[in-house]
DNA sequence: ATTATTAATCGTAATATTGCGATATTAAAA
DNA sequence: TTTTAATATCGCAATATTACGATTAATAAT
C-alpha cells in the first residue's frame, strides 16, 4: 500500500525512523556535510554546490527542516540554513547506546 | 523523476544515505530494537512481535540485510537474524564525529 | 512419503519520493 | 516604482516503497 503503519509503533521508533529517512538520500547527506564545512550557510550556495536544480534543493531542505535536522534564519532576502546540533547529538547518542549494548551482549549466534 | 542521482555523490555520501534509508522506517527500527533485546533471534519471532504480515517482515529484513545492518544464519528450517555490530558502530562514529565538529564550530548564525 | 513449519518470492494495488520547469513570493537594489 | 535576486510552491511525470495474499522452496517432523 505504500503507507507506513506508523500508528503501530511507538514515538521513539517513529521519531528515529523520521530522522533516518530524512538522511536517507545522498543529496541530504551532502547538504548536512556542506553545512558542517562552511561558516556562512546560504541556500543559494547549496544550489551552486550540488548538481541539482533549485526547486529540488529547496525540497530537500524542507525535508531536513521538517525532521528538525536543520533550521533556517531569514537574512534579508536570503535564508541562512544551519544544522540543528541537538538532533545530530540525539542520533549520536542513540547509535552509541546501541553500539555499547551490542558490545556487551554475548554473540549467541551469527 | 523518483530516481536518486546517486552518481553525482561520493561513496561515503551514498553509503550513509543507504544505511539511513534502511533505518528510515519504524518497522525496521523496531526490528533492530527487537534483535538488540533478545538472545535468540529467529525470523518467526519478529513476525509475532510486529503488527505486520510475514511477507512484509521478510521484505524489511531483506532491506536491512542489503544495507549490511543485519546478518542471517540458517538454523535448521528457521533463520537466525542478528545485528551487524560493525555497521552500527560506523553510524555511531559518523554521528559522534559530526556532533563533535558542530560543538567546536562557532555558531555564526541560527 | 506425507505433512507441517519456516521463510522467501511473486504479483499487484495504493501511496510516496524524486526531480524539475514554470510560477509565485519576498525583499533588496537601482 | 521597477527591476533584480533568492527561495518557495505548484504541477506533473517517472520511479520507488509499502503492504499483503498467494505461492514456492526447503527443511523438520510424523
Amino acid at each position: 500500500m505504500g503507507i507506513s503503519k506508523t500508528t503501530f509503533f511507538n514515538d521513539t521508533q517513529n521519531h528515529l525512523a523520521t530522522l533516518c529517512k530524512a538522511l536517507g538520500h545522498p543529496a541530504r547527506i551532502a547538504i548536512i556535510q556542506y553545512l558542517l564545512s562552511v561558516e556562512n550557510c546560504i541556500c543559494g550556495d547549496i544550489v551552486n554546490e550540488l548538481p541539482l536544480a533549485q526547486p529540488t534543493i529547496s525540497q530537500h531542505l524542507k525535508e531536513l527542516k521538517n525532521a528538525n535536522l536543520i533550521k533556517g534564519n531569514i537574512e534579508g532576502n536570503a535564508i541562512c540554513y544551519c544544522i540543528n546540533e541537538q538532533t545530530i547529538q540525539y542520533l549520536a547518542e542513540y547509535f552509541n547506546h546501541t553500539s555499547q549494548l551490542l558490545a556487551k551482549k554475548k554473540a549467541t549466534c551469527c
